[in-house]
DNA sequence: ATGTCGATTTGCT
DNA sequence: GCAAATCGACATA
């Protein structure tokens, strides 16, 4: 059964907080060199454009490396972090409005020994937003990558993840925006809880 | 041109 | 618990 990719109306809504609350679940999956390795998504936190001040977008400002959020959705806006970790983010809503989600967490489903090896570490750790992605091989050139082509792609394996598991809070790593840093805008639940 | 800080992780003291 | 690693963006000169 071929994977079943979210369509681009999953990531063209206007309320990027309820993307990020409906990304807990799905499966992020890369395919590299022929492999692929996938993990189910467990932590999420939205970025919501011009108006947020933790967000690269804050005040409509536009860089060469946060462009891409401007653009269509369904897309991948990655960038590199204390220039070391790519962080992976889904770009959200309509081309001009600079939203996105960030991808924090994942549980390993496909690919685990593949993952470990690109990690280098006796223990396999996805969950921090920098390791998540050096697990599954993104790197700041797949930024602008489409996810509903053949590279780096999320998929509904209808795995149900009830709102009473679900932990909301506010970002990490963004004290520096104010009251902007306290809103409830980051999302988890515990991988225990999964089948 | 130079300096500071960031949506972080790791290893060593 | 702290600092190193090290790049893009921005402020200051």
């Amino acid at each position: 059964m071929r994977p079943h990719k979210l369509p681009r109306t999953f990531y063209d809504r206007a309320d990027v907080t309820a993307v990020a609350r409906d990304l807990l679940g799905k499966v992020l999956a890369t395919h590299f060199n022929g492999r692929i390795t996938a993990g189910i998504i467990t932590e999420t936190e939205a970025y919501n454009g011009a108006g947020d001040r933790a967000s690269h977008a804050h005040g409509g400002k536009v860089t060469p490396r946060n462009r891409i959020m401007y653009g269509p959705p369904g897309f991948a806006y990655i960038y590199l972090c204390y220039g070391i970790h790519h962080l992976f983010n889904v770009v959200t809503n309509k081309p001009g409005v600079a939203h996105a989600v960030l991808v924090r967490a994942l549980h390993p489903v496909d690919g685990v020994e593949l993952m470990r090896r690109r990690r280098n570490s006796r223990h396999l750790s996805t969950g921090g937003p920098g390791t998540l992605a050096q697990a599954l091989g993104i790197r700041t050139s797949h930024n602008g990558c489409d996810l509903l082509g053949d590279l780096i792609w999320i998929e509904d394996r209808r795995i149900a993840v009830p709102d009473a598991a679900i932990v909301t809070g506010p970002r990490i790593g963004v004290d520096y925006a104010g009251d902007d840093a306290l809103l409830p805008y980051r999302f988890h639940f515990d991988p225990r809880i999964l089948p």
